[in-house]
DNA sequence: GCGCAAATTGACAGCGCTGTCAATTGTGTC
DNA sequence: GACACAATTGACAGCGCTGTCAATTTGCGC
């Protein structure tokens, strides 16, 4: 049958709650002991078993990420993470539960209500776009359900990851510059959403430090989607002066970019580059491959859920990490015309 | 503090065990009695303690959904499988939990062990891929696992959900058919791949009881890519006889054709039907949207959960439901030129 | 109204672990 | 070596529920 606890106390030749005591790196426990205690779990091969562990403790051994992805189809920006979390969770013997969770109507609080008292997570991993929402926020300190978030627009006292888009968007224009770009564009996200303004910011912050003025005619609106980044580009097409360069803000964008430029018989990268932001893998897949940001989204997944995890064992105080991002050149940009 | 089993039966009036068969569905209660237990349950905002409840039972109340990504980027296919899952265990008070398993290597078996010794769940929900991996199917059955799975290729007593791709396919190619086309071009997916053969099947079907002899120069081998849609679709383009229709056996392969025929100048849809297969959400976003047949990912995930479940309960004794498809008409396909 | 079987209900132990607190052992001091 | 004190170990109850089996009630035929 099963191997519990109270056998390999008997192998171990020590007490049932001395293996308690190894089995959770509590102090008070003398080396030697430790160490033959330890030996025992390895022989048997001990697992223990996670219910009787949160019914007689104080803990569950389960994280819940938490997410809203307000009716739209499944993303892989959030399947990734969820395969980060996963990862962190294994590593430490957490297990690991997934909750989407609508914030639209106000019996969200009731349903996370729900989900805390029936599962008793020892935590909870927050991801866009709910990293910030103040009630919800609010309602687990009052419950003081201990928190991270991946990419969270609030600083300050949170946990979690984060990535430094603007830099990462100034090292993108930055790569056109040096390929020879001048007149370069960009396709600017949905106007409130964070990761539109730092995108943005990068982008100015580039063209001023290599001394172009901005020309308003090159910044045009778009909405994150396909069909936006191709009303966008035939703006900019229509231009008396084209640009040589489209830095879109994200990669369905870009797409869309690309796709007009096919329609105006323009090539890329050979007549035009074209870039973009998250790596999607569209991106990989497209034809030329789009040069974009990478956001390691598994990565900052992994690390949210550590920087939680490393909180609950007490060790730590728990803070906001800051992830590296990383240019993907493909074959959608090149020197300029 | 919380409410317990205990407090429901005092309440009640009745025993604790009582209490326990009501909610467990157990039979010999009378119908007062339930009633009134499931009133004070009721009342009482009574939630079962999940831990304690595997603890002392033979059940777990878990069900893992197990998947094998071969270290792809996370697919939104896996994605919605997984959200209808969720959805069905949730309707029944269960929990989920998802599982990576990579079945490259032979220590799948020794990882597949330790998931069930760790958390025993009651059943677990295979996808694609790994549906028909035989040893994976031999090591639940010795482990006697209940299983259900999504898509699987083999039949027979096999618990889960299909669709019938063949024949969505020929309605497909049905629907050019009637828009007037004749010539019709079709895309053939990876080849040992069960979906392609059935896709290919289902044009087949369409062509021939339309009375159309098959033409060879009209199906060119694809690999389910956006790149393998573009090579694909130059073939085409540079028949003698163009086609003026191309089903594509998915949507990445279709969204090639549609650039390929950007390439060409030719308008789609004036000049060039497109069709796809899966309603990726990139359909959707594509321009002009494409055309293509929706299978159902969520509502598989759903029902084969479903069917699980219901095994579990000892009713039913668990079958391979068939999904209806749809047809996804949209502005990628119109009347041959 | 009685006897009997079937239906319903309950008492109680125990699932595998941890929290509490008491018992034991080790350490340093004079 | 005796003492105070800290470090280590263990005994035991109990977390919230269900399985087993015994006790009680109900229904039914005569």
């Amino acid at each position: 049958m099963r191997v519990r606890l109270e056998d390999v106390a008997r192998a171990a030749g020590v007490s049932p709650k001395t293996v308690s005591r190894v089995l959770n790196d509590e102090p008070n426990v003398s080396d030697v002991t430790r160490q033959r205690v330890l030996a025992a779990m390895e022989r048997m091969d001990y697992r223990p078993h996670p219910s009787a562990r949160s019914l007689a403790g104080s803990r569950s051994f389960l994280i819940a990420m938490l997410y809203d992805n307000n009716d739209n189809p499944a993303s892989t920006y959030l399947a990734e993470i969820q395969d980060g979390v996963l990862e962190a969770c294994d590593d430490h013997r957490y297990s690991m539960m997934v909750r989407p969770l609508r914030m639209r109507g106000d019996d969200f609080i009731r349903r996370l209500d729900a989900l805390i008292s029936d599962h008793h997570p020892d935590g909870v991993v927050l991801t866009p776009p709910i990293t910030d929402y103040e009630p919800l926020l609010r309602q687990l300190r009052e419950r003081k359900v201990p928190h991270a978030s991946v990419s969270p627009v609030r600083r300050g006292d949170t946990i979690g990851v984060t990535m430094d888009e603007q830099k990462a968007a100034r090292a993108m224009v930055e790569l056109l510059l040096s390929l020879g770009h001048r007149r370069i564009a960009h396709v600017v996200g949905i106007a409130d959403h964070g990761s539109s303004q730092w995108r943005l910011a990068g982008y100015r912050e580039a063209m001023a430090a290599a001394g172009l003025p901005e020309d308003p005619a090159l910044v045009v609106q778009g909405a994150f989607t396909f069909g936006s980044g191709v009303e966008a580009a035939r703006q900019l097409f229509a231009l008396d002066q084209r640009p040589t360069a489209v830095f879109a803000a994200n990669d369905d964008m870009a797409t869309g970019v690309m796709w007009a430029a096919g329609e105006y018989g323009l090539k890329v990268p050979h007549d035009l580059s074209v870039c973009g932001f998250d790596d999607t893998p569209l991106a990989r897949q497209l034809w030329p491959a789009l040069t974009t940001v990478q956001q390691p989204s598994r990565e900052m997944g992994r690390l949210a859920a550590l920087q939680l995890l490393e909180f609950l064992r007490g060790r730590g105080h728990g803070q906001l990490v800051q992830v590296p991002f990383s240019l993907k050149v493909r074959e959608s940009t090149a020197v300029a015309p």
